[in-house]
Order: C-alpha cells, then structure tokens, then sequence
DNA sequence: GTAACTGCAAAATATTTGCATCCTT
DNA sequence: AAGGATGCAAATATTTTGCAGTTAC
C-alpha cells in the first residue's frame, strides 16, 4: 500500500510532492492525533518548517486533515475519514479522547458525538467534544 | 455591587491588586469569553503583558476562570460559576458556543453536556463540548 | 517585615510573509 | 512551459524566565 498517501493527494487535485507524501505517512503511521511540532520533530531535519505550516493549511482546507481543539495551544490534526475526503464535507462527528497519562490525543471513531438541543435562536454548523482522562493504555 | 471582584479574591486567597481586580472587571463586564488577546487590548497601555499572563494562570489554578479550548490557537477563557469557585471543582459541564458570524464564544449555562460512553477501558476525568454557528444575535 | 505580586528586559518560541528557485503536471 | 510548491530570510507575534523593585497583608 505504498501508494495511499499519493491516492490521497491525488483525490484532492493536489500535486504529489515529497514533503505532502512525508507528512501524510507521518500521519497514516500515527495512532494519534499529530500537533504542529509532533510533525517538525519528525521531519523537520528534511523539510522546512514553514513547509509544515503551509501544507497543515492546505491539508486542512482539503478536508483531508481535521482539527482538534485544546486547551494548551497546541492545535491537533489527524486524518479525516474516507467519507470525509471523498465528499469533501466534514463527517467528523466523533468524540476525541485526550489522555493525561500519556498526553496522546485520539479519534474515538466509534463514539457519536449525542445530539444536543441548543437554545432558541442559535444554529449549529459543527459540534466538538473533547473527553479527558485516561486512555486504555495508560490504566 | 463594587466588591464583587475582590470579594472573589479574598474567597480564592488571593492578594487584591489593582491589576487583579482590573482583570476581574473585565471579565465581569464580558458577555462572552474572553482570549488573552482581548484582555490586553482593553488594559495592556495600564498592565504589563506578562502580568496578564500570569494572572490568567493564578485564577485557572484557582479555579476562578476556565479555559474553553479552540481551534485557532486562541484559547479562551470565562469566569466559572459560583459553585466552581466555592468548592474549587469544576462543575464545568455546559456546552460552549463559537459564533462564525460576530466571533464571540458563550457559555451555554443551561445546557448541559450530554452523557457519552466511552469506549472499555477509558476513563472520563473532564469533557468538552465545543457548538460552532450562529448566535442568536447574528441570526 | 515578609511574602507575594508586578514591571522591565531579554530570551526562547511560534507564526507569517515575500521572493527567488525548483518541481510537478 | 506554466503554475504551483518549497526553502530561505526576515519580519511579527507570542510566551516564558529572571530579577529588582513595589505592594498587600
């Protein structure tokens, strides 16, 4: 499977170029979500960190990444779902799960995000929800 | 109604400084969360910068504020409720809301965070729920 | 008077922008 | 060949730290 990261650029009308193909096997090997800096740690020796900057935007804004709020100012990113990329629209309703223990922060694919009835005169576009705690590893 | 600040100070065993106070006011006033940016534009020309960094992390250890994490690398902040402050726990589940229109976030006081089930082996210490649309007042 | 708080200076870190060059298509 | 992507340099902005002076209790 060699060629998934290429798959992916490819899908996104982006041009498939060293570092994008880089930071998206960081992201395909990754078992949870990746900050800014988790990406230059592992490659910032071979690319640019400006290069990091412009190519979380781009991912982003391809909807081939989705972000992850935090309290720490350390914004997240992980891959977004097939059904994500291929649409192009967000199906990011799950629930994220960030670990004191172990500090990893992880999509709970698994675990819809409850529906919640807002106040009269607010609309909702998207819902986030952050569980803290300890995760399965760290008990 | 002056004393409403210090009165939070002294039940937090803080020392009441002009600049604490001057802080509290500020929040107290707000309709809506605040970042560390807001809270210098309004009283950096009276309050070093630093001194509104530091405050800010004496009243989240205090548990006098609570943080509402972002996206955009601007974390936010409100002042927690009576029940917070006097117990020192947070009782912090109520759902947040981002509005993409005029950019305030709020505190939903009345609605609460649904229950979620997380996944064997996880265990939940706190949760977040971040709403993004339109406010009530942009609609 | 003492401990805690603040301001200033400076260091460390993070982010953005412009531009010349290189690579992908 | 043309447009887009990257690297480098530099400008900005943000956050942290140390220390000396000031203030609250």
């Amino acid at each position: 499977m060699k060629k998934q990261g290429e798959d992916i650029l490819k899908n996104s009308a982006l041009s498939v170029t060293a570092s994008r193909k880089r930071i998206l096997d960081i992201f395909l090997a990754a078992d949870n979500a990746l900050a800014h800096q988790d990406i230059e740690t592992k490659c910032a020796d071979q690319y640019d960190r400006v290069t990091i900057y412009r190519t979380l935007q781009t991912f982003l804004e391809k909807g081939i990444i989705h972000n992850i709020p935090s309290t720490d100012n350390m914004v997240r990113y992980a891959l977004c779902n097939e059904a994500c990329i291929t649409t192009g629209h967000h199906h990011d309703n799950h629930v994220h799960f960030r670990c004191d223990a172990c500090g990893k922060t992880v999509c709970l694919d698994d675990v819809n995000i409850p529906a919640v009835n807002l106040p009269r005169g607010y609309t909702m576009k998207e819902i986030n929800m952050v569980v803290n705690g300890i995760c399965k590893s760290c008990k």
